[in-house]
RNA sequence: GCCCCUGUAGCUCAGUGGAUAGAGCACCGGUUUCCUAAACCGGAAGUCGUAAGUUCGAGUCUUACCAGGGGUACCA
């Protein structure tokens, strides 16, 4: 629908005056002007040197479309009443399964890489949100045409892996019965003590490598848990064997100037105002070098855009990162860095450390035992990512009942067990005939709503974020339960129920859609 | 020191530079002989942290400041 308008507005536009300008589409804020408004004649005013109220009236002249009621300027803005006729046909088609998809992609290729979790524990809440927006966002972006590859990058090579083997070779020895004193940096939840029972009795060489192996599996079970497929696992310890760190600092330092500098036996890269440690004195390289060749790598697979989602400790090296990658000829705009931030774990008013060294943390196997997979990525979508948010345990089994994902699933199992009925009793949920005969409020709150699905999906997927789908499925919702609640379907007017049942089933369709979308099921029944 | 995020109703939060700032929860009051009450209807609730700037127009952008949270220094 609003594309649509846009292509008329921009028609008329470039017909009278010759111009062309991105003008936004929006809803008035009072129903009454209309149900869609245009503020293209502010943004022409200037260029033209007229006035906003004129340019509208000149617009509004040769407005002369089909889906078109009635359009009026009021204050610059144009306002525009659509057709019912248009309104209906574009319910008509709202019950197709791939209705809301879009083609804002073009079918370019993007590579979002997610959660990332360092393999030295199980995965934990804060790796959660990331886990479920990323995901969403990959649905999102491939129903608007965009070809989407997950990936998970797998840092195999550091210290935290030696710390982990050491942590197992400890425990081994604690288990034979020694004293064991825990240096600060060692792991010591219990996972650690099973793969030490696992592996005490092989013959195994490198137990940082083992384990790593080991929970990297069970992070790969609790994400499939969570309904989440990686179609990639790069690992650091692959992009180092490879040569790619040495080619990275080789092909810096034919840049003119050389951005890195030899100082007191490190490399620094200083190309302006920061300075970073590359190379340690000790000629280990500093984690960042080999994330920047890791990002080389997934330019050099093709993609048209990457996009990473952080933590928020991470963002630190974001700009050494973006600075390298631009220096080495690759657009910095191709790489969107997304800071997630933070998820606080409560239980009550009390905050919940969290240390995966110490082995105290929730993970996310325990956190979807308690609510389950639904609510907690339902729960995760509600919010932007850049908010930092409170997760109450206690509240959210508390509350469980109340949460916001049954509202909507509630809608759908209702409408469901509806057309079930509808069904067994003969009628048709998918005629198409004589739906001009709704005529109530609660009818065309819905027939209205049902097209700002499209547009959601486009706005999503262009703002990278989710949660305004999570709002949209709120609110169509909202209006469902009200129709249901004030107007009686199959005791009603005889004459109205095949129409109905036909926007029920339209409705349901919008809602199934979104909620595969944001990874949570439809039930049929509840 | 440097960097990031947040500040909107009692609470939790929406709000691609547009018109009179919105929901949910909580609170108060109603609705079930009837297709799922995990529901619906009504009510009350605001100096959008402060100040300046940018412009036709600022909750939204810029700068400074205030408050809260977080990150970081040859760990990752």
């Amino acid at each position: 629908m609003r594309t649509k308008i846009r292509e008329i507005v921009k028609g008329i536009i470039k017909e009278l005056f010759d111009e062309e300008v991105e003008f936004d589409i929006q809803h008035p804020p009072d129903e009454k002007m209309g149900d869609y408004s245009v503020n293209a004649p502010f943004l022409l005013a200037n260029k033209l040197k007229k006035s906003p109220n004129d340019i509208a009236k000149t617009i509004l002249d040769e407005i002369d479309s089909e889906i078109i009621e009635s359009a009026s300027q009021i204050k610059g803005f144009i306002n525009f009443r659509i057709k019912k006729e248009s309104w209906l046909e574009e319910l008509t088609k709202s019950i197709t399964p791939d209705y809301g998809n879009g083609n804002l992609g073009e079918g370019k290729k993007v590579l979002i890489e997610f959660v990332s979790a360092n393999p030295t524990g199980p995965l934990t809440v804060a790796h959660a949100r990331s886990a479920a927006y990323g995901d969403s966002l990959a649905r999102v972006l491939e129903s608007q045409s965009y070809n989407v590859d997950r990936e998970y990058y797998i840092n195999d090579s550091g210290n935290q892996i030696k710390n982990l083997g050491d942590s197992v070779r400890l425990k081994i020895e604690e288990l034979k019965g020694k004293e064991i004193q825990y240096p600060p940096n060692t792991y010591q939840g219990e996972y650690i003590e099973q793969i030490a029972r696992e592996v005490m009795d092989k013959n195994i060489e490198d137990y940082g490598e083992f384990a790593g192996d080991r929970i990297l599996k069970t992070i790969n079970e609790t994400l499939k848990r969570l309904r989440i497929d990686f179609d990639e696992w790069v690992r650091e310890s692959k992009i180092i064997k490879e040569g790619k760190v040495e080619a990275i600092i080789t092909d810096l330092q034919k840049l003119k100037p050389n951005p890195l500098t030899e100082r007191e036996g490190a490399l620094w890269f200083t190309p302006g105002n920061r300075e970073r440690v590359f190379r340690r004195s000790d000629g280990s390289w500093t984690y960042i070098v080999p994330d920047i060749a890791y990002h080389r790598f997934k330019f050099e697979r093709g993609y048209d855009l990457l996009i990473d989602l952080l933590g928020p400790d991470h963002q630190d090296h974001v700009p050494e990162l973006k600075k390298s990658l631009s220096l080495l000829g690759y657009p910095e705009e191709k790489l969107e860095v997304k800071i997630i931030q933070w998820v606080t774990l409560k239980r009550g008013e009390e905050t919940v450390k969290m240390s995966k060294r110490q082995g105290s943390y929730i993970t996310i196997d325990e956190l979807v035992d308690e609510v389950g997979v639904d609510a907690a990525r339902f729960f995760y979508l509600l919010r932007k990512s850049s908010v930092p948010m409170d997760f109450d345990l206690e509240l959210a089994k508390e509350e469980s009942e109340r949460n916001p994902v049954y509202y909507v699933q509630y809608g759908h199992a209702r409408i469901s067990s509806l057309l079930e009925l509808a069904e067994e009793k003969g009628y048709s949920i998918d005629s198409k005939e004589n739906l001009l005969k709704l005529n109530k409020k609660e009818e065309w709150n819905l027939i209205k709503k049902i097209p700002e699905f499209t547009e959601t999906l486009e706005d999503s997927a262009r703002i990278r974020e989710s949660h305004l789908l999570t709002h949209y499925l709120l609110d169509i919702s909202k209006l469902y339960h009200n129709f249901y609640q004030n107007i009686r379907i199959l005791d009603g007017n005889k004459d109205l129920i095949p129409q109905r049942l036909f926007l029920s089933n339209a409705v349901r369709n919008v809602i199934r859609k979104g909620l595969k979308l944001l990874g949570v099921s439809a039930p049929e029944r509840m």
